[in-house]
DNA sequence: CGGGTTGGTTCAGTGAATGAACTAGGATGG
DNA sequence: CCATCCTAGTTCATTCACTGAACCAACCCG
């Protein structure tokens, strides 16, 4: 992009945040990693994103630390991609952003319900369990699909997101 | 925008969010919005955005029904624009991104603090008040300059957050 | 050798962002 | 009563990014 041109004269840590995750397509991608989504192929088919695009946009989370390239088999040479520490604490601001879409844009209901899988219950605002109350980091968390999800789909990763899945582990 | 085009086929309630949100500007207008900015030229100075981004952008806005347009005097007349409730709940999602700007983007240390006035106590993770714990709605929220605040901007509204201020309160 | 899979790059066309200039209604000052 | 200023916009030419389709390269399989 190279368009810190303008928020670079912002005075705040949300203009900061946004010179990165504010590009179209780029918190969806960071979205799909954190559901488990790893390889190029399977960012290309469940986005629906041009090849470009998303070339940038990985190469432009690497660069700022949020996902990390690596090589998981030699022969044929194999690229994935997957979260950094500093990636995975986007969870918060994900789903906050979530939450809201769901109470004021789905009018179907929710379409992917968040459990805390050591108290098996919801979790809330803040990404905290509604039982426990502890803050819940993506790692604990299971997604279900909810009654506004869609079915229709037929790449592979809204195949494997039917059943319930561990945020993070590798998809499909 | 209108570019709901390759997002309206995505399963998710944070596509959709970002339809609205996800263009550039639009929630750092929010933001602003949040801090108590009100009215176009002060829009215009403190985010130094191009005029007919603003414009398209506070009208797409109010069509969400996350702002409203108000005419607050007449003659001459004037108009500002102040969050409606769905606005105003959008400060969890800006509040996460914010603090994650601020843990990994920001060198020279917070630029901005929120305070809870009930408790006069910092605000954590999740909007939530580090001492009594309760979530804290956006009015209850007082903002003051961190270590890491840029002082040399001298547009109203910057300088009026060089002091303390409650936010939604109207500013400058 | 031919076809398939994965992970890209290149390129022309389109659409949005940018910045400067312009407009309009009313207030203000002499 | 005329000139100037203020707020809140719109218009327009240029630049830039996004889009979709095509192409490329390395490697495997039969």
């Amino acid at each position: 992009m190279g368009l810190g041109k303008n928020y670079e004269g912002q005075d705040c840590s949300l203009a900061r945040s946004l010179e990165l995750l504010g590009e179209r397509w780029t918190l969806l991608i960071v979205r799909d990693a954190l559901y488990g989504v790893r390889r190029y192929g399977d960012f290309l088919a469940h986005l629906d994103i041009p090849r470009a695009v998303l070339s940038q946009r990985l190469s432009a989370l690497v660069d700022a630390g949020v996902m990390e390239r690596r090589r998981y088999q030699e022969s044929p040479p194999r690229e994935e991609y997957v979260l950094t520490g500093k990636g995975k604490e986007l969870w918060p601001p994900v789903l906050a952003l979530a939450q809201w879409g769901e109470r004021h844009m789905s009018a179907a209901g929710p379409r992917r319900v968040f459990r805390h899988v050591a108290c098996d219950a919801p979790i809330g605002a803040g990404a905290t369990c509604s039982v426990c109350g502890a803050h819940v980091p993506a790692e604990e968390v299971e997604i279900w699909p909810g009654p506004g999800a869609d079915l229709t789909r037929e790449d592979p990763v809204s195949v494997a997101l039917r059943g319930p899945h561990r945020m993070l582990e590798p998809l499909p």
